[in-house]
RNA sequence: UGUCCGAUUGUGUAAUGGCAGCACAGCAGUUUUUGGUUCUGUAAGUCUAGGUUCGAAUCCUAGUCGGACAACCA
């Protein structure tokens, strides 16, 4: 794709090894110039960001070259998988903006074909089927450094293993009394290619099937022929699965099948998280978090409960790049991505998180202003709202000290503070608690400010956000943070697993009262406390009771600056 | 002590034998009625050793470091 710069060059936009791959085969015209992808997940377990990232590479090559990108679903172990996820799958796909339109396939629809190449496997003598238990199976393997032996069943008749298959898929034999095998090489290096099991028996009801089989196909012999039927011309997958790509061509190339090329790249890992399924499931299953679309689990239905927009993870997998190099991705680039795009988005309210009560003593009891505040400062287009100025106010805590520190821009005593569409008032006095605390501050306004300007000129270097004392509602905010307190997680002491890093701070559910404009918001609705954060509307929220996720914080220089 | 894969600023990712660039993070400024946003500037990198070449991040050799592989999981 050519850009045109500012100066009028034209610059090559550059390429990953993915994309210089297809346009190799594209000027090759190999598979007739066609681009066709698939994402294929597991139906056991929610999709994550990492997925999110395969989901993004697949269906952006292919519609980068004017393909096509199949849904399909690897369910080959029963055991493992569920309608449920299905769902979920469908459901978040979707959501990330991805149409897989007709082609939306089921590795189990291809069942009774796979059985036939199954046979034909047999037929030709490059497979057969063994007897021996599972154990034996694994010692005769041998290890990667010690080549394996040879099953005792090698050398049955083509007649017999056809004979002894086709019981198999009878039911004839229990689970686990016999296998098919590939026949290909027990002193092969890579431990793939030792007589892969490509059958077992498993008397087992199929989400999809029900009990029509009971015997199911093993990942390697599947996949790869699942590509082939569907007419895949570059099957992406991660790293891992390099070392079954000679397996992968063998069984394309013994049944001298359409064949599809199969690219690995590197999974997408980010700190101060973590992205195996087992170790997603565990933190469910054991309540470590509240379920897997907790806002602080990186699964795609955790990412949007929080706040995350499809195109903010979009943009995040465009932005991660992809390579073979293993990578661990820095937080602040996905926090990047959201707040990005949430600036340009959303509404702006404000909303008192540590209340401090203010009170402008030079105004009537009764007095009250309708302010014009902004919407969005980076889109006016999205109008103005009124908010209703009264003599009793809240403000930040954080927002007046009594003894401010050198470049403390906000209220302190005898100072003055711009309130954000308000007014510019003067702290006078400060009521304290017989501890000693600060409970209320006195302050006058300048009723020449209205709207927070300043006709005289004067410089306010400090604006602070407010709410009404009277006109304020309550709501219940879920403040998240990082899952973890290590950047890696298995970074830990001895004897200890990764969970003893968890973020014991990472929810912390508090009260704040927020401006009345928020009083009919809907779940989902996204916007930004200012000088907060950003937040959404969650799905417990109701009329009764108004519950805010927080997505992100703003940045904060201010907290640097402190520090120093 | 096997086979395969990888190694570029803190983190990612480009450069396809010809000026090591971009993004995030950092730092210093600018602008600002959000200590947000914007804009500007800045520091920081080719794992090591040989070789090929006029010229090497790129090709070759050896080493070092990291990862993957021994489910009837995917």
């Amino acid at each position: 794709m050519d850009n045109t710069t500012n100066n009028g060059d034209i610059e090559k936009k550059s390429l990953n090894f993915i994309e210089n791959i297809i346009e190799e085969d594209i000027r090759n015209n190999k598979n007739d110039g066609r681009v066709h992808t698939r994402f294929p997940p597991e139906p056991n377990g929610y999709l994550h960001i990492g997925h999110a990232k395969s989901i993004c590479l697949n269906f952006g090559l292919a519609k980068k070259y004017n393909g096509l990108c199949n849904l399909r679903f690897d369910d080959t172990n029963p055991a493992k998988e569920e309608v449920e996820y299905v769902d979920s799958i469908k459901e978040d796909v979707h959501w990330l903006g991805f149409d897989w339109e007709d082609r939306e396939h089921f590795a189990s629809d291809y069942f009774e074909r796979l059985y036939e190449f199954a046979v034909t496997l047999i037929k030709k003598g490059n497979a057969f089927v063994c007897d021996h238990t599972n154990e034996e199976i694994a010692n005769y393997r041998g290890t990667p450094t010690v080549a394996g032996k040879e099953s005792l069943f090698i050398n049955r008749t083509v007649e017999e293993n056809l004979d002894l298959f086709e019981r198999m898929r009878k039911g004839e034999f229990k689970d686990g009394e016999k296998v098919l095998r590939a026949r290909i090489d027990m002193s092969s290096p890579n431990m793939h290619m030792r007589d892969p099991v490509i059958y077992r028996i498993r008397h087992v009801d199929h989400h999809r099937t029900g009990n029509k089989w009971c015997i199911y196909p093993m990942y390697d012999f599947t996949h790869c022929l699942s590509d082939s039927i569907e007419g895949i011309t570059h099957s992406v997958c991660t790293l891992e699965f390099e070392v079954h790509r000679p397996l992968y061509d063998w069984f394309i190339e013994k049944l001298g099948l359409h064949h599809p090329q199969q690219i690995e790249f590197a999974r997408l890992n980010i700190n101060y998280t973590v992205m195996s399924k087992r170790r997603l499931l565990e933190l469910v299953e054991q309540k470590y978090v509240l379920g897997w679309d907790d806002p602080r689990m990186p699964t795609i239905c955790g990412l949007r409960r929080r706040g995350y927009t499809p195109e903010s993870i979009r943009n995040f997998a465009e932005k991660v790049g992809v390579a073979k190099r293993e990578n661990i991705i820095d937080l602040s680039l996905l926090e990047f991505c959201i707040r990005e795009d949430l600036n340009k988005k959303t509404q702006r309210f404000m909303g008192v998180f540590n209340p401090l009560k203010l009170v402008i003593t030079n105004c009537p009891d009764d007095f009250e202003d309708n302010l014009e505040a902004v919407n969005n400062p980076e889109d006016l287009s999205m109008g103005t709202r009124n908010v209703t100025f009264t003599k009793e106010i809240f403000i930040e805590n954080d927002d007046f000290m009594e003894n401010p520190p050198k470049k403390y821009f906000r209220l302190s005593p005898g100072n003055e503070v711009r309130l954000r569409y308000a007014y510019i008032v003067r702290c006078t006095d400060v009521i304290k608690d017989d501890k000693g605390r600060v409970v209320e501050v006195h302050c006058t306004y300048d009723p020449e400010t209205r709207g927070g300007n300043t006709p005289d000129g004067r410089k306010v270097q400090g604006t602070i956000h407010w709410v009404s004392g009277k006109y304020a509602i309550e709501a219940e905010a879920r403040l998240y943070d990082r899952l973890f307190v290590k950047e890696n997680p298995d970074d830990k002491e001895e004897g200890q697993d990764y969970k003893a890093n968890l973020n014991p701070h990472s929810l912390i559910t508090q009260k704040c009262i927020v401006e009345n404009n928020l009083k009919n918001i809907t779940h989902g609705t996204k916007f930004q406390f200012e000088r907060i954060g950003y937040f959404c509307v969650d799905k417990d929220s109701n009329k009764e009771k108004l519950v805010f996720n927080r997505t992100v914080t703003l940045k904060d220089s201010w907290s640097k600056i402190e520090k120093k």
